[in-house]
DNA sequence: CGACGGCTTGATCCGAGTCAATCCTGGTGG
DNA sequence: CCACCAGGATTGACTCGGATCAAGCCGTCG
């Protein structure tokens, strides 16, 4: 199941990924990938990893999506980051993995072995402090994530996400989701009716046009930016 | 304000800090600051670093403690972490702090420029591989307090407060607090009534007791535990 | 002893959750 | 090409957990 290479859709994709976003600034682990990765489909919904699984892989997304999520013992769910084309993800330093990782959507992802990177990062120094960088990229937008999970209100916490959204997708003003609405309201800790509700007030007040549920354009950006505070 | 070097408080501190705790099972980081470190001393209150200031300084937790927290523009508070005896705190990759940091009462604290840090990691690969673990253990830190805060009840929320604080202190039976209720509150991403509420519900409940408001008794961790999750 | 700040308790309110129908809409098969 | 179906999304009515507003209650310190 991990090792159904596809190098075809691999090449294909990598070169899509290069059109579509500007070179990152940061590039030895992009590299790392390029060389020491594996090109590995994953059909929607499918498990990526396990939260208490070892930890052996790190990801990289080349096309699709991939959410990452805790869930509480009665099925509470909370999902931590939502990963799109290029964001590297499963990079974790203990032995255990403290999420689960899912496809959103048919995903297909470059996996390599930890230890390979770590060993490359041993001889290049640039890599090692970019899986430094990665880290704490991710502990800022998680500690982000705190203030609108324990502070914000369901609108600004809408807003939020849609901003975040449309800095990370090619279109700073169209928004094609990858996700439901579910997993919309569990990475807002909201649920599905408020997120609902909430983006056709969006839409009543002219922040935003929903042609369809999974597009959203934002029309007025101040509206939103003021709700984010 | 910086410099009020006070060597005398910095053995006396240093010493009792090394016999409260077990020696931590990396300790590269700990070195780094006994030997570039300087002791600074904050009143309750004060603030160590805030929001937008350039990032110049890493610290060390000698004796007090340390909360560090996001303001909303209308005063909204969400603290995301207290740091205690031996942690380190202010350890950011970037530029710019994202947090604000205030000692919660009078703190002693190891001050190291974090160039000096970054430039013994460059000649000591185990104190660069600590760095980046402590920059995964606080991201672990804020990824299971996003749970906290998206998805837990405000009786599984303190529950798994007062568990957390247990494992941290010398005693894991009897919390002595350094924080105020106001504190706890912005931590659990509740008001302060409902913390205080929930205080005295688990202690009607015998979980906990509360012989003064800022020490807790943990008189059944298995009822703790099991709101826990 | 009094005053102040931090904490608790009570009464009431409200934003978001819950429960329950619909309503799309995109995919399928006839 | 169209009718149907299933799953996701929306909407509505009502509930409820935690917020808000408002007193009191310590405990500490001058």
């Amino acid at each position: 199941m991990l090792h159904q290479e596809s190098k075809h859709i691999l090449d294909q994709e990598v070169g899509r990924f290069s059109q579509t976003r500007p070179r990152a600034e940061s590039v030895p682990l992009a590299d790392a990938f390029a060389s020491v990765g594996v090109s590995v489909r994953y059909a929607r919904n499918s498990e990526i990893y396990g939260e208490g699984e070892p930890v052996d892989n790190v990801y990289r997304v080349v096309s699709g999506a991939v959410r990452t999520y805790k869930l509480l013992s009665d099925g509470r769910r909370q999902i931590g980051d939502f990963h799109i084309q290029g964001d590297v993800f499963g990079l974790e330093i203990g032995t255990e993995r403290h999420f689960t990782a899912e496809a959103i959507a048919d995903a297909v992802v470059l996996v390599a072995k930890r230890s390979a990177l770590v060993s490359l990062a041993g001889k290049d120094p640039s890599l090692s402090a970019e899986l430094w960088t990665h880290t704490a990229k991710e502990l800022k937008r998680a500690q982000d994530h705190l203030l609108l999970l324990g502070r914000k209100r369901a609108q600004e916490r809408v807003a939020t996400f849609l901003l975040d959204m449309a800095g990370r997708g090619c279109s700073d003003i169209v928004l094609d989701l990858p996700m439901s609405r579910q997993d919309i309201a569990d990475y807002l800790g909201l649920t599905i009716e408020t997120v609902s509700r909430t983006l056709t007030r969006l839409e009543c007040d002219m922040a935003i046009e929903i042609p369809t549920s999974r597009r959203i354009v934002l029309r007025d950006r101040q509206a939103l930016g003021h709700l984010n505070s």
